[in-house]
DNA sequence: CCAAAAATGATTGACGTACATCATTTTTGG
DNA sequence: CCAAAAATGATGTACGTCAATCATTTTTGG
């Protein structure tokens, strides 16, 4: 007696639609010269019987094997060195299910390496390309010709919309800088005064889209506060560092936006202030987190980069193998760290 | 030539080791009668080569098939049926994986059911549960026969340490109650007043250590708040909404911290209110939502239900495969909601 | 109606592991 | 040293799918 509740295999579906084992597979792997009739009988039988392709026996016979790779700022801000790290936990895992990660570091904001990267690769080198992509029309060539070729591109952490990517992993930076307007208004409270928003770079999408959300909250909820304008450290702490302490002596700062990175001249700027101005940061690094149990920083917004990383190569895989992927799957929700919950 | 790229399988790990396929696969599945020297050889063997299993072939060879329950209660606050939905969207993904998910609802608040829930059960019938563990002893007796019998058990949402599960899924209550105190005193600002606290009930784990930890930081950080003795609406809306309006008339009420369920209550008692106090509820349901977009609500801190969902299936699934588990595996992380990040 | 084309059937060998059986070798203890 | 026990080897089948080959049937169009 057939156990009803074992999984139906191939060959239920077989007979079920009264057709061979080589038509359901002609069928089911889209080999064609199959005829529009048999064609729908399988489907409904697969319908009919709940069949789902065992996956583990599926890989195991073709023995298939992901190439992934991701490239990466070689920047040492704690942030991509996050998601390095999360990238060699992850190893373990991906290793047991085959997916092999290749790791590509280019010059932080530099467009060439980017590129030079991008045009290195090819779908003989590999299946799908992660990228903090930068916002230019030959990375976006790039992109396109890989994806002619059937490469499929995820863009992390920043977007590059217009590229045709398969998908974006990462946050809604719009909604990442509304909520540190929010809890900055909320967090200086009435009796206005200067806010500084400092960016790595005005160029990189990302770190825009957190500047314009920031803007929008503060202007429509928190017309008190005085919107300094926006300016770029480059992510160095330096820089940041002396563009925080000039805003000190120059205004009447009450808080500061960190955008980019840098969290070291951030620390640095804010030791010797008078009045600690309110400090919302980005990314939860070594750095960040220190800032928060001194009180030095008041909040940090973080995009989990352990998340990214899965959701990135779970999202390519998925491509890979033709399944559908919604959208949503590629949104990583902020997470909201204040000194207590670190 | 042998592909040095291909992963190791067990016939190359029998080469090296100088013994037979028999015995690696003695060793490796620990079926003993086997030299102590001959077991050494094929360790060896393995960490020489790297040796790791290939989970889809073993899975596919034993043609294992995972039977997880989860026991929830039947309580239609929105965050159980958060779960439910949650449970529900997986399923596509865990049919996949044969894994087999029963959901056995039970009375909230009803002690009794869950145990007799947990009586129905053996290793006969499920290899594992995660269940929201009601705080008594008999739950405790239940589960150690169940791992006794070789079930795995995780506790779900609020812990149950000294009962020997397996591990627990879910946020650090602790953290999460100090977590809301840090924002209700900076919300609330200078000035002072009465905090009102309510929790579903006083008996419940997740809850209590909840009030701990606000307790503790309104205490340490925010002396001029003056925190009434915590309440129980028992997850009731009526109730709910019959102690924040007591605590309106009564006293200088500046805040709600509502702990556990009712978010309709909430919302009733706060319609009429002349000075608005400032809210801080668990999880981001329908209704919670609704209150953050009014302004009703001023922030939610989520539990990701899908999240811990995952959780718990992967941690099953590891103690199931007999692999190690790391602790922090179950650790939810906090989401923190304001209106502009919902 | 017939030849060519299209569709279908039948069969087989991987893939890497689990598990069982039986034969053979090595070790042990009296 | 010999019998019993312990350890090891050898071998085969199964799991569900993929992929390929070859044989056979059905359909098509002139």
């Amino acid at each position: 007696m057939k156990n009803s509740l074992a999984r139906p295999t191939i060959h239920d579906v077989a007979a079920d639609a009264k057709v061979s084992l080589a038509t359901v597979d002609r069928v089911l792997n889209a080999r064609g010269g199959v005829a529009e009739k048999s064609i729908k009988r399988v489907h409904d039988a697969v319908a009919r019987l709940g069949y789902v392709r065992d996956v583990s026996a599926a890989n195991l016979s073709r023995n298939r094997e992901y190439r992934f790779t991701f490239i990466l700022p070689d920047s040492a801000s704690g942030f991509v060195e996050l998601l390095r790290q999360a990238l060699g936990a992850e190893q373990t895992r991906l290793r047991a299910e085959k997916v092999r990660i290749d790791v590509v570091a280019t010059r932080a904001f530099d467009v060439e390496a980017q590129v030079a990267a991008l045009k290195s690769h090819s779908a003989q080198t590999t299946d799908g390309i992660a990228l903090i992509a930068a916002e230019a029309p030959e990375v976006q060539r790039e992109i396109k010709r890989l994806m002619g070729e059937g490469v499929h591109i995820v863009t992390l952490v920043a977007d590059l919309p217009h590229s045709g990517r398969d998908a974006y992993v990462g946050p809604d930076n719009v909604v990442a800088g509304r909520t540190a307007a929010s809890f900055m208004g909320r967090f200086v409270g009435t009796g206005g005064g200067d806010i500084l928003m400092v960016t790595g770079s005005l160029a990189a999408r990302d770190h825009m889209e957190r500047v314009m959300g920031f803007r929008a909250v503060i202007q429509e909820q928190f017309g008190a506060l005085n919107l300094l304008p926006a300016t770029q450290s480059y992510d160095d702490a330096e820089t940041l560092s002396t563009l925080v302490k000039d805003a000190m002596d120059h205004h009447n700062l009450r808080g500061v936006y960190a955008v980019g990175a840098g969290h070291r001249g951030l620390l640095d700027a804010l030791q010797n202030g008078s009045v600690k101005p309110i400090v919302i940061a980005h990314e939860l690094t070594d750095i960040s987190q220190r800032g928060l149990r001194s009180g030095a920083i008041d909040l940090v917004i973080d995009q989990n980069p352990a998340a990214e990383v899965r959701a990135a190569v779970d999202l390519m895989r998925d491509l890979s193998d033709g399944r559908m992927i919604s959208p949503a799957t590629g949104s990583i929700p902020l997470n909201i760290f204040v000194r207590e919950n670190i």
